[in-house]
DNA sequence: TCTTGCAGAACGAATGATCGTTCGTAAATC
DNA sequence: GATTTACGAACGATCATTCGTTCTGCAAGA
């Protein structure tokens, strides 16, 4: 098989861990239950492939946090006109979720537990793709495209909208992923779009 | 002065623990860091009011719960109209999330380290909660008065799209709590009613 | 008014459990 | 034979909680 590209153990161990860290939270979950999961018998032995717990909750943050700024820089550069920005920024969004459920979920509920230098980074990031988000809506409202509102509470509730499917999800439903992101965005950009 | 009902410790301990769960996370918060916060020397003295820390987790928890489970009994019997139904629910949930900012934080991401007899009782008010919205959601689109979609992601879209209020309001926003209710409704109800 | 007694509240030490991580060594892999 | 990986014991820290004691405030009795 041409597609056997061996995962490393440290590969796996990451994986297991956000998986892990998904079920029983970032605090709740030991060295010991991921060596468990990992089949390895003792926690001292992730030792051999990773630095510390924490490096694993910055890799997983870090990672998430790149594909977000990617995929709106890509947006901003590509796509003409807020409305279809903002509808393809809700794929972005229901995309990821979908692809990547189990990490997203650890990006979304467990930044919190970084300490000093990653945290702020961690933040600094996302700050930073609120408010590319929100100057689109902005624009949109200015121009008359978005119903004239507050747009934090537009950013906000958007962002807020999709954050049940990491959760919710899974490939057997009879719901397909085209079939989500169709009455998803239906339901938020037929409010969004200014009809008076 | 007629208005001085001393709160008793017991309720100040609850009151703290809340704030303090919201900030760290059940699971990272400590007795310790309790007992500092209500101006006690030693974690132990908590324990002349309270029986263990997971009960205090149970109590907001439950407490929350019920606050949901009145306030959507009421409307299912006062209001008419799938709609103003709706309406009201959102409202609902945007009230409580005003109100109650920080118990209502650890209600919806402290669950989970409820241990088992209180987690299943938790789970299963809640699985009830999202039923009868679904229904009335469900009964709106076979009435025509609701977009045509599935009706889980109506509602979970719905039930998340305020989950960043109980987080970012501050009562010295620019942005009194009906603006944000206008808002809200206008951008998530005008996606939902129909107008084909 | 002063003393006494009591109960609730706070303390401080200690318990057993679990945590992340280190270290020296042994097994496995190449 | 060299290097990676796994082990097992151990470390120090921290956790929630228990226990016996001390402190505090207040009411009853003298």
């Amino acid at each position: 098989m041409a597609s056997t590209l061996k995962k490393s153990k440290k590969q796996i161990i990451f994986e297991e861990a956000a998986r892990l860290f998904k079920d029983k939270g970032y605090k709740a979950a030991s060295m010991r239950d991921l060596a468990d999961r990992v089949g390895l018998e003792q926690a001292s032995s992730l030792y051999s492939h990773i630095r510390s717990k924490e490096e694993i909750l910055q890799k997983i943050c870090l990672d998430n946090a790149s594909k977000f700024s990617e995929g709106i820089q890509e947006i901003e550069q590509s796509v003409v006109g807020v409305g279809a920005q903002v509808r393809a920024l809700i794929r972005l969004h229901i995309r990821i979720a979908i692809k990547d459920t189990t990490s997203v979920t650890v990006f979304n509920d467990e930044w919190r537990h970084l300490s000093p230098p990653y945290l702020e980074e961690f933040l600094a990031l996302r700050h930073d793709y609120e408010d590319r988000f929100r100057k689109i809506i902005e624009k949109g409202i200015d121009q008359g495209e978005f119903r004239g509102m507050n747009s934090a509470v537009a950013l906000y509730t958007l962002l807020n909208a999709f954050r049940w499917i990491h959760y919710w999800y899974k490939p057997d439903r009879e719901l397909s992923p085209e079939a989500i992101e169709k009455d998803i965005i239906n339901l938020l950009l037929n409010g969004l779009a200014n009809k008076s």
